[in-house]
DNA sequence: ACCTGAACACCGTTCAAGT
DNA sequence: ACCTGAACACCGTTCAAGT
């Protein structure tokens, strides 16, 4: 713990950290199979025995590039969280945050089901998975605490077997669901363009996340409060960058 | 069109469906991973070359499998739309297949997120690409039809912007979510054991999926029929055979 | 102590050579 | 006309050799 391991960690940390911005640019260029360990390591100035000093094998590259866009997701989470609302119109603004979020990193998107559906998180090293899953629960229980603060108010009462564990699942399989649908362009959801795609993506999220809160009673429900409007209002204040970089100000969809 | 080429068709056919039956017995036995053009080729008695004269590339091969995976699920729903019941009854039975689907063939559930998050269609010849498309429109229109009888009996009204379309989009996407969600047993899922994760995949299924059609308000609603007992019923009767060798009769989670 | 890059194993794909 | 399998390109991973 001399002075000189403190900066070498230091350096060590900069250099992992730069590893994943190289790795992010390679996967958002070049697609999530045009990373390779020979490109990544190409694009420092160290060679592949380095790299591998860092990263256990390949999954632990996309493990730690997960994680770190977990965290901005976690970021979006909690500038809705923090919102002064009652519970449900807070969970919607969480809702939109989620859709935005998809909206501006759409790579993102695609990387997840992969690391969800290979078995990569058993081959990645375990302070890495568990670092991943460290912020994924982050992400979780800024939802959880939402349902759980409006069992609180009254606005949510479940019934026989419901949980809000199990309501908290259930929009996220939403959400995973319509993401990795939505981005297939199969079936029934073919988008004409990227543009079609995204306004078929928001618009399916916000109707069946609204049925299914509908469906556990969470009030107010939505034919008795204008949760549109409250969104076009959110997409004015607090996401106002993303929505003007995303072009989502005053698009036919969202004026409906 | 001789009968011999008539013949040799029939040949051919025969080898890919040969081709098939190794690939899924493969993929069983060592996971998506373990499938190799090399393995699968030296399980029969013809050589790569051969394998590569049936099939354009390994995407196209994994293509063919999960089609046939995709046909089984169609059985299985056909199984569940044939039954006489009102439109929201029938539409449980078809969950409860859809999920008897899932726990009968849990490779499927692995694999399908991957060929919809990679771009493995793109790869996929286009006669192979098409036809798995074909079988999926199938099964998306046998729950679109019960929705519409839904919408003509008068039992489900739409309001505003839904459609029967984002309805069953909807439920698609939360079964694909849930699937997803349950078999990375990440975060708030970490099942103790195989049963465990197999009991959390069935009840988080059913009462979301329950909690987004009562929000449709899709009459009866969930708190004026006893949907738990209909799915008991069905396990006894129409779907025995799966429950029996799935060993969900008389389950602590299904008699709750 | 730290870094290198040649070397190895593996896998998808092709094609000249066989029958 | 049909099939073979050696050969090639590519990629993840290791490790003996360098500094």
């Amino acid at each position: 713990m001399t002075p000189i391991s403190d900066r070498k960690r230091q350096e060590i940390a900069e250099r992992e950290r730069n590893y994943l911005d190289l790795a992010l640019r390679i996967v958002l260029d070049q697609g999530y199979l045009g990373l390779t360990m020979d490109k990544l390591a190409d694009a420092t100035e160290y060679s592949k025995g380095t790299l591998y000093q860092h990263f256990k094998n390949k999954e632990d590259v996309i493990c730690g590039l997960l994680r770190r866009l977990q965290i901005l997701r976690l970021e979006f989470f909690g500038r809705a969280s923090e919102l002064d609302l009652p519970p449900r119109q807070r969970i919607t603004a969480l809702g939109l945050a989620a859709e935005l979020f998809v909206l501006a990193y759409p790579e993102n998107t695609r990387i997840e089901p992969i690391l969800k559906a290979t078995s990569i998180r058993e081959k990645a090293s375990k302070e890495r998975s568990d670092a991943l899953e460290e912020v994924e629960m982050g992400c979780f229980n800024s939802v959880l605490k939402i349902a759980q603060s409006g069992l609180a108010s009254g606005d949510l009462k479940l019934q026989d077997g419901d949980s809000a564990e199990a309501l908290v699942i259930g929009l996220w399989a939403m959400h995973v669901g319509v993401g990795l649908i939505a981005n297939a362009g199969c079936g029934p959801c073919l988008a004409e363009n990227e543009a079609a795609n995204q306004a078929f993506l928001q618009e399916t999220l916000y109707a069946n996340g609204a049925r299914l809160l509908d469906g556990y009673g969470w009030l107010p429900l939505s034919k008795d409060f204008d949760y549109r409007a409250l969104r076009q209002e959110l997409l004015r204040t607090t996401f106002s960058k993303e929505a003007q970089s995303l072009g989502l100000l005053n698009s036919p969809t969202q004026t409906r």
